[in-house]
DNA sequence: TATTGACTTAGACAAAGTCCAAGTTAGGAT
DNA sequence: ATCCTAACTTGGACTTTGTCTAAGTCAATA
């Protein structure tokens, strides 16, 4: 986490504590929120942090690689911190939860030349999709 | 084409002039169009259909199966009427443009148990990322 | 501790989608 | 053939999610 926070710094960041507040909400596994929920968080360490603060450090985040994006159902996109290590995700089609996953092989692997109609192919997001333990019962 | 209406028919709709346009408009291979583009398309054929009734079919397509909601990018929802043949999507980070593809094997296979949480699991969405012939040149 | 350009803020705006009350119509019943 | 009615459609108001801007604030360097 505070690595985080220093190697924003290395790259010239200035640490406000806007930005600490929101990198800390970020912090954990599994952690999914969509950018109100970052923000509802946030407020409640900072009261006066606005939402386009919130808006304009996730996206920043995301340009540094140091946030994913997940946009799974059209809704409001969600953010993962979990980027550096490579992970899918596993979504219940019932309450939305979110799981991070990791399937074996290379999902690249399986698409032939034949499919890939000239495109210079970078990577594959997965979302398996299914009802957890809570929803199926 | 035709054969959508008559299951349709057969499902209880009933046959409005404002369906039929929208199941045409959505007829053909790598379409993938936003709720808005269907409703351009459409009002070329029936000036008076309104952006309502648009979304309200493409939610009933969706619901009976006939049409995926394709949700890549966090924007608008695109809505693709290959519904009854698996595939996965190729999508250039570019332009956008979506091409269907059709990967090798069984995405699910590559989940180990112990990675399912509980999960009952009901298929994978694959999306491939990469830049298009024409955005890489 | 003074300076300044990067950062934050509130609120206006925009895009995508939902909802509703009122009007219209497809298709079964007569 | 026409009537009836529940199902469908409509326009517009509204909601959610996200972007933009002008004015004010402050972190970090000197």
């Amino acid at each position: 986490m505070s690595d985080l926070l220093v190697r924003l710094r290395a790259r010239g960041w200035r640490l406000t504590s806007q930005r600490r507040v929101v990198a800390e909400v970020l912090d954990g596994d599994h952690v999914h929120l969509t950018a109100d929920e970052v923000h509802a968080r946030a407020v409640e360490r900072l009261p006066e942090i606005s939402r386009a603060t919130v808006y304009n450090t996730l996206g920043e985040l995301v340009t540094l690689g140091e946030v994913l994006e997940v946009a799974t159902d059209g809704r409001a996109k969600r953010y993962d911190p979990n980027a550096h290590h490579a992970h899918q995700h596993l979504v219940c089609s019932g309450c939305g939860a979110i799981r991070d996953v990791h399937p074996q092989g290379d999902p690249l692997a399986a698409l032939p030349a034949a499919e890939r109609y000239g495109f210079v192919i970078s990577g594959a997001d997965i979302t398996y999709r299914g009802l957890c333990p809570d929803c199926s019962r």
